[in-house]
DNA sequence: CGCTACTTTGATATTTTTCAATCTTGGTGG
DNA sequence: CCACCAAGATTGAAAAATATCAAAGTAGCG
């Protein structure tokens, strides 16, 4: 077995996808691709390392590939006519991007950090799938997976209260969190807060007022912009649990 | 090809699947199944009809089908904690629902008219899938659209005001209308405003009060509690685009 | 060390929620 | 056929929260 374009660092292989089946066949944590069907994506997929604040694509723009994120961090957004921006969704290390709607992406792309995408052509990806129901399956579960995280975050933001939206988005971040990482108490925070405000739906000044709650009600410790460490999960759970 | 349990009466086949394609390879508007891919699946599916009001699974019960509505109106909602309610979709004919997480249905779903469903054993359609790539890929599809969806209704979500996000509700059920249906200006509210509401994230009464507000703006006339009537499209879609 | 971008804080305005009461409508039974 | 009932829907007034506008404070980076 061949690696492409040199060893790639740790965590920047072809990932496994994150998702848990939906068919309950499928066991929480196992990968749902096997090594070996891996290796066969990876034969399609051209592996790219960008820069932080790159633009992938904009709004609209015709769809060509389909984006695997193996490093780094992705935000999914809008911007909307009043000149407010939304964040559809941040993408980290495992998930999809670039499904797009007759041919053409639904929402720009930008990277937050450096990151290491692979790239496939979504035409190969058509014709892969029609030879391999096992592959097609990963992505199905997969985009199901995604589906859940959308509806999930429309009750998110069905919530009035900004602390608890901030709340139940920390938890959803300490979620993304490998098992490897050191601290599962330390949650990095890759984007700012005006990206956060966006994914929220807030304004960055009551994003920062939420934040400043959460600090004051002895749940969260903002480190500097780029950390926040959970001081007392139990509340902080039941507050982002709650409504 | 014989039709089982008797003659469907119109509108109660198994219908398209609702779904654009995300390669640009499928053209909008044309069924993502042949006739013959949709009569294998019938072969599978059991047909259920059944009246207004009735629960069809709970919220975390055990998930053994998945739904395909082909006529009628049926709710998925989530019940909160604190005694609110959150519609997280409304399915049409030509809708999937019932897509679990490692086992569980996620939302709990209820018909809002009297409604024949199809319904497919969950260990029976990954089965199917393993062998059907193309049926598969119709799944794919429909997961990917509804994935859109629940992007979009998230940008609604993140809007402050209630005209604003009920005008958005109102496009996106004028977009749900057959071609055939009479008049396109004539939009169909199968649900109480209260569910609506709670689709909406607002208030009942907030949601009383927007839509006399579009009234009184001239955009809609609602006629009765289960017809709004498009009077100024122009300024309805405007108003729905705007933010 | 200073610039620039990002973030926080303060005060006011706008909007929605909440609580309470009234009004409609559709269905039922006398 | 009509009156009544109950669920659903609307309206009003006060309270709570966020948006907005404005200004000051921080931190990272060259």
């Amino acid at each position: 077995v061949s690696k492409r374009a040199g060893s790639p660092g740790a965590g920047e292989r072809l990932p496994a996808i994150r998702a848990t089946g939906f068919l309950g066949t499928v066991t929480p944590g196992v990968p749902l691709l096997t090594s070996a069907k891996r290796e066969e994506l990876l034969q399609l997929a051209t592996r790219l390392r960008l820069p932080a604040r790159m633009v992938l694509y904009e709004e609209q723009s015709p769809a060509r590939w389909l984006f695997i994120n193996a490093h780094g961090a992705v935000k999914s957004f809008r911007d909307l006519p009043s000149g407010k921006r939304r964040v559809a969704a941040f993408l980290f290390p495992g998930d999809i991007f670039g499904l797009a709607e007759n041919g053409h992406y639904v929402n720009a792309t930008q990277s937050i950090t450096p990151v290491t995408l692979y790239r496939i052509p979504l035409d190969t990806l058509a014709e892969v799938f029609r030879h391999d129901p096992e592959l097609q399956f990963a992505f199905l579960c997969k985009v199901t997976h995604e589906l859940r995280e959308a509806q999930r975050r429309t009750i998110t933001l069905g919530r009035r209260d900004a602390a608890g939206r901030l709340a139940m988005f920390l938890m959803m971040l300490r979620g993304h969190l490998r098992v490897t990482d050191d601290d599962p108490n330390e949650i990095p925070l890759v984007m700012s807060r005006s990206d956060i405000a966006d994914f929220l739906a807030l304004s960055l000044e009551a994003m920062s007022r939420a934040s400043a709650e959460l600090e004051r009600r002895g749940l969260v410790r903002f480190e500097g912009r780029h950390l926040a460490r959970v001081l007392d999960l139990r509340r902080l759970e039941k507050l982002a649990a709650a409504v």
